[in-house]
RNA sequence: GGAGGCGUGGUGUAGAGGCCUAACACGCUGCCCUGUCAAGGCAGAGACCGCGGGUUCGAAUCCCGUCGCUUCCGCCA
């Protein structure tokens, strides 16, 4: 072995010992008569001393010619460091290894950025196309390790409790519901593709019928969209599903990982639970006190409704049929500029009309709206806003209460954000249930299912499942946490009845649902079991762990927002004779 | 497909028509230095300001186009 200990782990109990070291010089103070050096490995940061004292001539010289990066093993003794020159910031910062023996095994050019910082402000492409170097730095070190304490953990945690870990085929057949499919060519089959999977969904509930019971896959998932922060083409889930369950046992189970993550591991990520047990809401009552489908719950600023005072309103803008708002605290500072800027925001988000009052010491500033209100108006405003001297008003109106609902839901995050109202360290989980089963589809005039054809209705709505699709209710969930989908979910339709008349709300005909599902519906046929499942997010919930707010930096190598790996050049031209035995001839 | 932001030595920035023969910090190179830990001191190298046009006596700076990166919208059952 190169090394008797890792960077990491001497201590005062190590002192007197002869060790050897290996690893990558950080950083070198170089004093002419001693040279200090910081030797990194993953395991941490330890100070080497290199005194001419302890070493020949040529060895010192060796020593003067270490730069950044170079690989390098030591030999040493552990002593404690002189009185008063410990360095509490290293976890090494009692001892220091005094050099008897140096090798240089290998040098290093020059790295194209600094690796002894967290990198937050390198270009992000010289960073991946050095991913290699980049990972190097603390914060992505940290980053592989809290992402594989979590999978760790998530294995463990569900092997306890009898799950399997199945893997299924990343060469599978496409879809055309849901996301663009990455294709790849088959070289036997003319003609033909295969897809890659965006996700285990029909694997997972096959898997059911072939009674797993319990499965899960740390799984790849590919979706050919475009590139968000939290969002790459190739990305991982934790799929799981199980048999004989309904909604509260898939949300215990997951509930239970991760508080028990969490709470066993805040030493690692320093991030504290908001609400134990995670908080439920509806989607109905998610959307009309946050506006969004994945509420930061980290703060408050809820939506509030003031349709009751509008009504009848000489007031123009409130003539609309809802109008709701927020409170922003301590706003009322803001100037016209900034309220204008607020009022685009809300444009962008398809609301018609923002209406602003800057609530004074002395009641609302007369201004503006705040000028054509009635007093009884502002007052009763005020109370529903809940509103203090100093703070910002601010409504939309409109006549569809969606747009009115989800316009100040963005504006509420928007808020959140430039307020700093939210606390970074703590994760603030939460269930969303009862989603509608269907949405209406007014260009195709047809219901679309607003998860997947699926989904199980809840038991109540099964009577009104074909007279009323509008008011059913389904047996889906997500899972959300500090304004981001985590993980989503739903118990299953099992029985083959229901499945058909999803089928026929949803417009798709018996031989087209054969065509697209023929394998699932007739494995349904041979005894399905009742079951259901979730696919949490990996990178997102990595995320949050990290504090991040990329989800570039909880993958070793990623792909940038044009889908290209930069470091190797992907995707590339290919060799005409590859194209050839796939039957494949490009256009131009 | 659309909108915003950014593009200046290796890295990150400054610069707002002539003061730019482009500044600063870090990094890099050389020299000095035996207790530093973001070591220090001295000296030095390194950029035709993303690219292409245009306006002007004069452009890093203004205009047009284009390319690249990024954030968001669309998209993501």
């Amino acid at each position: 072995m190169y090394k008797t200990h890792t960077c990491g782990e001497l201590r005062s109990e190590h002192v007197g010992q002869t060790v050897k070291l290996a690893g990558w010089v950080h950083r070198r103070r170089d004093h002419g008569g001693v040279i200090f050096i910081d030797l990194r490995d993953r395991f941490g940061l330890t100070q080497i001393v290199i005194n001419p004292a302890n070493v020949s001539a040529d060895q010192f010289k060796l020593g003067e010619s270490l730069r950044s990066e170079y690989v390098i093993q030591i030999e040493g003794v552990v002593t404690h460091r002189p009185a008063g020159m410990a360095n509490p910031k290293m976890a090494t910062g009692e001892v220091e290894v005094m050099v008897s023996r140096l090798v240089v095994l290998n040098s290093a050019k020059t790295p194209p950025f600094v690796i002894d910082d967290t990198g937050r402000d390198v270009d992000e492409n010289l960073r991946l196309k050095y991913r290699y170097l980049d990972l190097r730095r603390e914060r992505m070190t940290r980053n592989l390790i809290i992402r594989h304490r979590f999978v760790k953990f998530i294995r463990d945690y569900l092997d306890a409790r009898g799950f399997l870990e199945v893997e299924t085929p990343i060469l599978f057949k496409t879809t055309p519901e849901g996301a663009r499919d990455y294709l790849v060519p088959s070289r036997v089959h003319p003609g033909m593709f295969y897809a890659l999977p965006q996700s285990p969904q029909q694997l997972k509930q096959l898997l059911m019928v072939a009674g797993v019971e319990r499965y899960f896959q740390i799984a790849r998932c590919f979706r050919d969209e475009d590139q968000r922060a939290d969002r790459q083409p190739e990305f991982t889930q934790l799929d799981l599903e199980m048999s004989f369950v309904d909604r509260e046992d898939v949300l215990n189970l997951i509930e239970g990982l991760l508080t028990e993550f969490t709470e066993a591991h805040a030493e690692l990520h320093g991030k504290r639970l908001l609400f134990k047990p995670f908080l439920r809401l509806t989607y109905e009552e998610t959307m009309e006190r946050f506006g969004r489908d994945k509420p930061d719950l980290r703060f408050g600023m809820e939506l509030f409704d003031v349709t009751p005072v509008t009504r009848g309103s000489e007031f123009l803008p409130f003539q609309a049929a809802h109008v709701k708002g927020i409170c922003a605290p301590g706003c009322a500072s803001y100037t016209r500029k900034q309220t204008d800027e607020l009022t685009e925001f809300a444009r962008k988000n398809v609301a018609k009309v923002l209406v602003v009052l800057w609530h004074d010491a002395d009641g609302i500033r007369n201004t503006g709206a705040g000028a054509k209100l009635s007093q009884r108006e502002k007052d009763a405003i005020v109370t529903t806003a809940q509103s203090k001297p100093g703070d910002l008003i601010m409504l939309i109106a409109d006549n569809d209460r969606r747009i009115v609902n989800e316009a100040l839901g963005e504006l509420r995050q928007e808020m959140g954000t430039r307020l700093g109202l939210a606390d970074a360290h703590v994760l603030a989980y939460a269930w969303i249930l009862d989603f509608p089963l269907f949405e209406w589809n007014a260009e195709e005039k047809r219901w679309d299912p607003s998860h997947h054809m699926f989904t199980a209705p809840k038991d109540e709505y099964l009577a009104v499942l074909e007279s009323d699709p509008g008011s059913v209710r389904s047996k889906q969930y997500d899972l959300v946490c500090n304004g981001y989908e985590v993980g989503g979910g739903s118990i299953r339709i099992h029985r083959r009845e229901v499945q058909e008349i999803i089928m026929r709300l949803i417009g798709l005909e018996m031989e087209d649902a054969r065509r697209k599902f023929g394998h699932l519906l007739e494995a349904f046929e041979y005894g399905a079991p009742p079951h259901g499942g979730i696919a949490p997010g990996i990178d997102r919930l990595t995320m949050l762990y990290c504090g991040e707010p990329n989800i570039r930096e909880v993958m070793a190598f990623p792909k940038n927002q044009q889908a290209m790996d930069v470091m190797a050049g992907a995707p590339s031209p290919v060799y005409d004779q590859q194209l050839k035995e796939l039957h494949i001839r490009l256009v131009n």
